[in-house]
DNA sequence: ACCTGAACACCGTTCAAGT
DNA sequence: ACCTGAACACCGTTCAAGT
């Protein structure tokens, strides 16, 4: 079979799933594909280019995720579980979307919209962008810790801490909109 | 010269702000100390305990900055703001702290005083648990971000949005103390 | 006790040459 | 256009042997 950048990608999401970044190799995965390494090169010139496409492919599991109607809290807090519901399903990806070299337009467009949901909420466009920072900064951090240590604490445990400080965060943000 | 293990961590501390932790190699650090990299692992199991201890000195940097007087979010700022600074001080330290494998007792005696401070504001014992984690999430999501894009935003403005981010999550805080 | 010498089992990336 | 073969310049870690 002919290799194609989707299938390359396939293999690598596969490989990494099971193996972690750090054991992620562009020699293990041409291993995979029944393909020397050069041959990868063709396609995507250099294992950070690759796992930016895999960090494109979980934005897009995200944003996949419908947002339900409600009020901007709400809203917004369904954007972030959905990241971090993609993150999830990939081991250490909180870290492969952290480590992006070059954000692809998935996550462009994730960042715009969450943006634009805030400056819905009323606050002015420099506010709205410090706001979306507060709550990636916080989705990020977390859960990069969570995956680090995964074999520490229940997931149910994890889920908790989570809302409960993303609703510190949002209890924070009502405070600017409403003054 | 004989080598030691503070001399090992001087060492890899100058080489990791030089060349960041991707290129951060023992057989560079050998190199440097004048010595095989074999050497290095009589005083050291491995190359990531010898990060972990990196991250040990980072925090002890942090603890080293005294915590005016004040209340309780004014002293919790200042313990963030500290940590923050010491990662700061050094090439991709936010990711040294993140990625450390075993916390040592500085990093221990760093988490439980700010836990200590959280308790102390009223928060019960689980509650102050999870707030710590907030904060430390957020200023590990925040830190790794700005120095993983170093090149891309004025420290100023990292600084500005950092501060902003650290008040909105304080100002959620305060809800939950003053209920 | 501490270090060297030398190996083992890997890496990412490049590129002429083949098809 | 796409892939192989083969190399280049690296890695982390181990361990017998030296001092």
């Amino acid at each position: 079979m002919r290799l194609t950048p989707a299938a390359v990608l396939d293999a690598a999401i596969t490989l990494l799933d099971e193996a972690g970044l750090d054991a992620f190799s562009t020699r293990k995965l041409a291993t995979r594909l029944d393909v020397r390494v050069g041959a990868l090169y063709w396609h995507y010139p250099s294992r950070q280019a690759l796992l930016d496409a895999v960090a494109e492919q979980i934005v897009a599991e995200a944003s996949a995720t419908p947002i339900p109607d409600g009020d901007w809290p709400q809203q917004a807090a369904a954007m972030i579980h959905a990241l971090r519901n993609a993150m999830l399903a990939h081991t250490d990806g909180a870290r492969i979307i952290v480590e992006m070299d070059a954000p692809g337009p998935n996550a462009l467009a994730y960042i715009e919209r969450l943006r634009g949901l805030l400056a819905g909420a009323g606050m002015d466009r420099a506010t709205a962008e410090d706001a979306a920072d507060v709550l990636t900064s916080y989705l990020n951090g977390y859960t990069i810790e969570e995956q680090a240590h995964k074999a520490d604490q229940q997931r149910a445990d994890a889920d908790r801490g989570f809302a409960f400080g993303l609703n510190v965060v949002f209890a924070g943000l009502r405070t600017i909109t409403e003054s």
